[in-house]
DNA sequence: CGGGTTACTGACCCGCGGGTCAACAATAGG
DNA sequence: CCTATTGTTGACCCGCGGGTCAGTAACCCG
């Protein structure tokens, strides 16, 4: 028999990595640096990581794997009352930047990409895009935005704001309180690109009477 | 008397930069690529910049100072009437969206800046959002925004909405069509956050007889 | 033409940092 | 304890590319 490997070593290192990528990108960080923070030898990084490019790419891209499943989609279940799908809409707007909160070095990282990279980045908002524009083709199906906007601008738009919201929620020291922005940002949308039934609904959600459920 | 320098070398390779600039990014630009281009030798590089970083900072930096003139500021000569408001927002979009066309190499490097040049990034968007609080300001003043329009959030949005419009502008082969896209962008804002009497302006705007003018 | 001055060149220098691997360390079994 | 096996280490290797500067070139004037 021989030695046991360390069975926490690729993870010290992947969180390392994780921290020094968000803190000086690809190019600035050193694998040096990663080593020693994860309070190993330079030689050891190697033995799980066929190069630094390698293990960026492996920090990455499993986060955009999950955040494709972390998005939120227009469901069969959806509620068919517009201020109930207000409600969900704010739901998981929220539970999204929860999400991109709790990542937000990787978020971070992948804001940076250029170069042999910028793939990741497109990849990030093509992922934000395409969702969005389901959104909108949903919101158009349920005859709650109008038949003459287009989804691919609209789409554009919107992610566009909301962009601006989660890049100054992750520059932030502590987490803002996001709910306000979030609502605002829906508000702006719905004006925007609503009916007007859909209008009424975000008006009664403001000013109506807080709901009673658990 | 001596040998006279060719006056345009410090051109030849200030455009040569640029366009290695935009390619790369500075990281991905070599000097030794810069001055190919030029059609000049490694060392003369070092006759006009100091190192390749300097030369980075006096591309963008001159086009940072650029384009805070060419940032369409609300003046004293704003006219009164809500529809011709529109109008001149529109151009003003218009002509900052050539602007932004004519000078993309620089753009697209501003928008990849990181690390030790991050502070370019940020003074291009500062630039954006301030001016963009301005405008929010300005007519909220002239009673055409709500009171109730928080003017940091407004602008944030609507920067980020108009950051992606400009971003797939840059990115694409051929100028597009913007002005479609400018006057969406305009509806979008003007219905999320304006007061009814500039909505019903962007309305016959968008509805009325084309201009008379010339 | 020769001399003096400045412009320009590209071979070279050298620091940086990704990656390697021989030597050493840790572990289990006999 | 010794041996075999695998894990880990960090001194070292080496390519890359920013920057240097001695040598060459260009130009003007006497």
């Amino acid at each position: 028999m021989s030695r046991v490997a360390d069975p926490t070593s690729r993870i010290s290192l992947l969180r390392a990595a994780e921290e020094v990528f968000a803190e000086r990108g690809l190019i600035g960080a050193k694998v040096e640096e990663i080593t020693r923070r994860a309070g190993m030898s330079k030689g050891s990084f190697y033995l799980h990581f066929e190069s630094k490019e390698k293990a960026f790419e492996q920090v990455t891209e499993s986060f955009l794997a999950r955040i494709g499943a972390m998005m939120p989609k227009p469901g069969h279940d959806m509620p068919h009352e517009p201020r109930e799908l207000l409600r969900v809409w704010l739901e998981q707007d929220s539970q999204l930047f929860d999400f991109l909160w709790q990542n937000r070095a990787i978020v971070h990282i992948i804001l940076g990409c250029q170069g042999d990279h910028v793939y990741l980045l497109q990849a990030f908002f093509r992922a934000m895009q395409e969702n969005s524009c389901g959104w909108v083709r949903f919101w158009k199906g349920r005859g709650l935005f109008g038949d003459e906007v287009d989804e691919q601008l609209a789409a554009t738009l919107i992610c566009g704001a909301y962009n601006e919201l989660y890049k100054k929620m992750i520059a932030a020291p502590k987490k803002p309180e996001v709910e306000a922005w979030l609502r605002v940002a829906q508000g702006m949308v719905v004006r925007g690109f609503g009916t007007t039934k859909l209008i009424r609904a975000y008006d009664a959600s403001v000013h109506g009477a807080h709901g009673d459920t658990t």
